[in-house]
DNA sequence: CGCCGCGTTGAGCCACGTCAACATAGGTGG
DNA sequence: CCACCTATGTTGACGTGGCTCAACGCGGCG
């Protein structure tokens, strides 16, 4: 984990759009900074108390992340990437808040918050499945890709420990739904069985 | 369950403010309405689906349920009041939106959302306790009380069984957290036990 | 080369789910 | 008023899914 925050983008010197590798922080509660809307990717938000920090919500494309700093200057939760990233500003410096946009980001925050939830119910391989379903996108040949964030992030999210999660991995695998995963977390195509399909 | 839902509240006939009972439907998915801020009490929020509801969230007090009729002018989710609920209008037709105003809705959405993925972390009695916790108001003597959700609510919320949330509540109860809770639901002082000051 | 972080897999155990019986409150109709 | 029914909550007995603990494999890096 390597973190970037301590070179924070100001919004005075807004770039067009920034890459994040998975495995790598974002920003950190309290920092300052810009809101960004997710382009392509995953970010894990924490949110950070005394013991620890603790998972609190994920964002996918389309999403938006740290919208609070456009009341309070700074991040009140802790974001990382869970998978390779692309963000880019959000409501840069002078563009007039739109009523419509947020309240699209608003909806889209309560419907993402509901498959975050989600994801904590059930049995363990079945949350296991939905999450790989949910960070899964398609590519130019109709094909779909995951990359598999770290085991870690995983258990984080289905609220499983990493034991677990590996032994569904192992069986999405061994039901042939994920194909060439190795030792190693990275790009994972899940194959066309009707079974994912859902 | 008595639903409210076959009289919509139009956005032409708003009325100051809407109390709905433990128990009561508030809107169901896909019916028409406008959105509304819990001025007290507690609601539940359901993503419905073809295999039935499922929990997708909590609203609590300053909370915004149903931002997404000013997009669509239908209510995405399904709302229930999981305590006896005071509900304001939100953003009535006539008033332009405010950036300011949804900021804090957004920002406040997220807020609740992790608080509700906290509640399925942990052990089956503190996430009972941790709930309660939120439920929890003050009261004019500065003394707390709780009006407890039904079983199967807070069953729910938790991701328990029914019976599970049972015994964390009946141990609450047996530990002084909890007064006077009887065989049914209804409302409860939490002690000014220490353990239960966080 | 040796260390470290991450992932995998097995063995055993326990917190919670399942199932069931019962208690209590409220409603309804006589 | 009681008799009865239903919905909800309580509690016990028992089974099990997932946690714990541990050993090991593998790759990256100094």
């Amino acid at each position: 984990m390597q973190a970037i925050s301590t070179t924070p983008v100001s919004a005075s010197s807004t770039p067009r759009s920034l890459r994040i590798s998975i495995g790598e922080r974002i920003y950190v509660a309290g920092s300052e900074g810009i809101a960004w809307r997710v382009k392509s990717g995953a970010v894990r938000l924490d949110r950070v108390t005394p013991e620890g920090s603790d998972y609190a919500g994920l964002a996918l494309r389309g999403d938006v992340i740290g919208a609070e700093t456009l009341l309070y200057g700074r991040y009140s939760f802790e974001a990382s990437a869970i998978g390779d990233c692309e963000l880019e500003p959000w409501l840069s410096a002078g563009t007039t808040l739109s009523g419509e946009s947020l309240l699209q980001t608003l909806a889209g925050a309560e419907r993402r918050a509901a498959d975050a939830l989600a994801l904590r119910a059930g049995e363990a391989f079945e949350r296991v499945r939905r999450l790989c379903l949910l960070l899964a996108r398609y590519r130019d040949d109709g094909r779909r890709e995951i990359t598999i964030p770290e085991l870690r992030d995983m258990a984080a999210i289905t609220n499983l420990t990493e034991a677990t999660v590996s032994r569904a991995m192992s069986r999405l695998r061994r039901m042939g739904i994920l194909q060439r995963h190795g030792h190693r977390r990275g790009l994972v195509l899940p194959g066309a069985d009707p079974a994912f399909a859902i």
